[in-house]
DNA sequence: GAGCGACGTTGTGCTTGCTCAACCTCCGGA
DNA sequence: TCCGGAGGTTGAGCAAGCACAACGTCGCTC
C-alpha cells in the first residue's frame, strides 16, 4: 500500500521530476487519507494548515453564499494539488473542498510548501503552472457567465469535465465522476430544472446518454458547436441575436497607439 | 525622472523589501513606458515576452469573445505586476491589457522573473500573494455572476473598484480612474442600458454622484446592503425571493464524515 | 418489502433584464 | 461656430429561463 502510493506520487506533475529517495522523503512526510464520496476535506473559513494532493478520485471546490446557495468553482482531478491558500498568502480557507467520488488524498503541513519549493526540482514551476491553468479556467468561466446563454454554458461545462476527467467508454466519453443535475446547475449558475430540460432535449437528439449521476457524451463536436453559440439546426435565429448584441454597442477600444514589444 | 521611478519602485509590494543597490539594479533592467489612456499594452494571442509593473495609473485586463463582446476580467492598480503569463507556464497572452488612464509602466523580459524570484527577497512571495488575491477576486466574480441579480452585481463592482482604487473626495469616495457605463456593463455581464438605468436610480436616491466617466460613491454602506441582497426599502419582497430559491433546492452536501485536521 | 430520501422530469405562469429605438448632452477639432 | 462622435438616458415590447408545483424513479435502510 505504501509502495503503491509512492509510485502514484511519481505520476503527479508536481513530483514527477523527483528521484527515488526524494519521493520517499516526500511520501514519508505526507498523511494519507481515504475519503468516501461526499467527504468534507476542509471548509470555508477554517485555518489553512495543510495542502493536499489527489492520488485518485476528484475533489470539488465549492463556495457557499450567505443565502445558502452553492457554487462549484472548480473540479480538481487526480494528480493535482489543491488547498494552496497558505502559500498564496491566505490564513484561512476561502472555499470548501468536498470529494466528488471516493478519493485517496495526501496532505502536508503548509510549512513544507516552502521546503518542497526550495528542494524539489519542478515543484514550484508545476505549482505555478497549475495555478495558471486554474486562473485560465476561472477566467473562461467569467466570460461564459457574462456572455453565454444557459444552454451554451451547460455545453461548456460538460466539455470542460470530459476534457479534464473524461473516460472513454463504448459510444462516447463519460464524465469520470458522479455528477447530478444539481451539480451542473451549481457550476453554470442556473437551476436544476433548467439543466434537466436541456439534458433531456440533448438525450432525445442523441448528443448524450445519461443515467442517474452519470453522463456519456456521444457527440462532443456537436456540444462544441452549441457551446460556441453556432446556430442550431432547429432554430437558427434565436441564439444569434444575443451574439450580435454587444458587438455593435462596444467599440473594442479606441484605436490608439500601442506599446511595441 | 530616473530617481523618481526608483523611489516609486520601492513602494511596489514586490520590491519593497529590496535595498538601495538591488532597487537600482532592478530599475536599470527595466524599460519605462509612458502610455496615454486607451493604449494597448499587449493583446490576446501575442507571445508573452515581458512582464509589467504599474508605477502609476490603472490597467484593464480584457477578454474578447468570438462575437466581439468585451469582458473586463480585472483592473490592476498602481504598484502591482501584471502580464505574468510566462511564469505561469503560458507562452502567449491570454488576455488583452489596455491602460484605463494615463500610466507609467515598467517592464522586464520574462527571463528575469526567475532571476528576481531567486535573488530578490519577498519578490516570489509577493507575486504569489498577488496571484492569490486575483484568484480570490475572480472566484468572487464567479459567485456573483452565478447567483446575484444585475443590480447587486453592479453594486459589488462599484465597491470593488472603490476598495482597490478609491480616492477620497468631498462627499464620498471616487473611483480613481475614468469608467464608463459600458465599462461597468463589461464587468458585470449586462448591457450599457441596464447599467444606466440602475445608476440613474441610485443617483436619484443619493447613493452616488456621477458625471461622464466619473463616479463618486456617497453612501458605500447602502451599496453594500444592495450588493449583498439585503431588502431594499422601496420593494422589500422582490430580491428576497431569488435568494430563497436555491437555499431550498440544494442540500449543501450530504453530511458525511469530514477529515479531521 | 415498505418506506424514505435523493435524484430527475415536466407543465404553467411570470419576472428580470435584454433588444430595439429614439433622443439628449458633452467635448474636441476643423 | 458648427459638426461629429462618444457617452448617457429613457421608453416599449418581448423572451429566456426562473419559481412553483406535482409527479415519477431509483436505491438504500430498516
Amino acid at each position: 500500500m505504501r509502495l503503491f502510493d509512492e509510485r502514484q506520487l511519481a505520476r503527479a506533475p508536481p513530483f514527477c521530476r523527483l528521484d527515488q529517495s526524494q519521493l520517499r522523503r516526500v511520501r514519508d512526510l505526507a498523511r494519507l487519507d481515504t475519503a468516501a464520496i461526499g467527504t468534507l476535506v476542509f471548509d470555508e473559513g477554517q485555518p489553512a494548515l495543510r495542502f493536499h494532493l489527489i492520488l485518485s478520485g476528484h475533489v470539488r471546490l465549492v463556495r457557499l453564499t450567505a443565502e445558502g446557495e452553492q457554487i462549484i468553482v472548480l473540479h480538481v482531478p487526480a494528480g493535482q494539488l489543491f488547498g494552496l491558500g497558505a502559500p498564496l498568502g491566505r490564513a484561512t480557507r476561502q472555499e470548501t473542498a468536498i470529494t466528488a467520488d471516493d478519493c485517496q488524498l495526501l496532505s502536508w503541513p503548509t510549512a513544507l510548501w516552502q521546503v518542497f519549493s526550495d528542494t524539489c526540482p519542478g515543484f514550484a514551476t508545476e505549482t505555478m503552472r497549475a495555478l495558471g491553468a486554474r486562473t485560465d479556467e476561472m477566467s473562461n468561466r467569467i466570460v461564459e457567465l457574462s456572455t453565454k446563454l444557459v444552454e451554451q454554458r451547460i455545453a461548456c461545462a460538460l466539455l470542460r469535465m470530459i476534457g479534464q476527467s473524461g473516460r472513454k467508454v463504448a459510444g462516447g466519453i463519460e464524465i469520470g465522476f458522479p455528477i447530478s443535475r444539481q451539480n451542473i446547475a451549481d457550476m453554470t449558475g442556473t437551476t436544476l430544472h433548467t439543466v434537466s430540460r436541456v439534458l433531456s432535449a440533448w438525450e432525445k437528439q442523441g448528443l448524450i446518454i445519461s443515467a442517474r449521476c452519470h453522463i456519456v457524451v456521444t457527440k462532443p463536436h456537436q456540444l462544441v458547436m452549441i457551446g460556441s453559440g453556432a446556430a442550431r439546426p432547429d432554430q437558427p435565429a434565436t441564439a444569434a441575436r444575443r451574439s450580435a448584441r454587444k458587438a455593435a454597442s462596444s467599440s473594442p477600444y479606441s484605436a490608439q497607439a500601442s506599446i511595441t514589444v
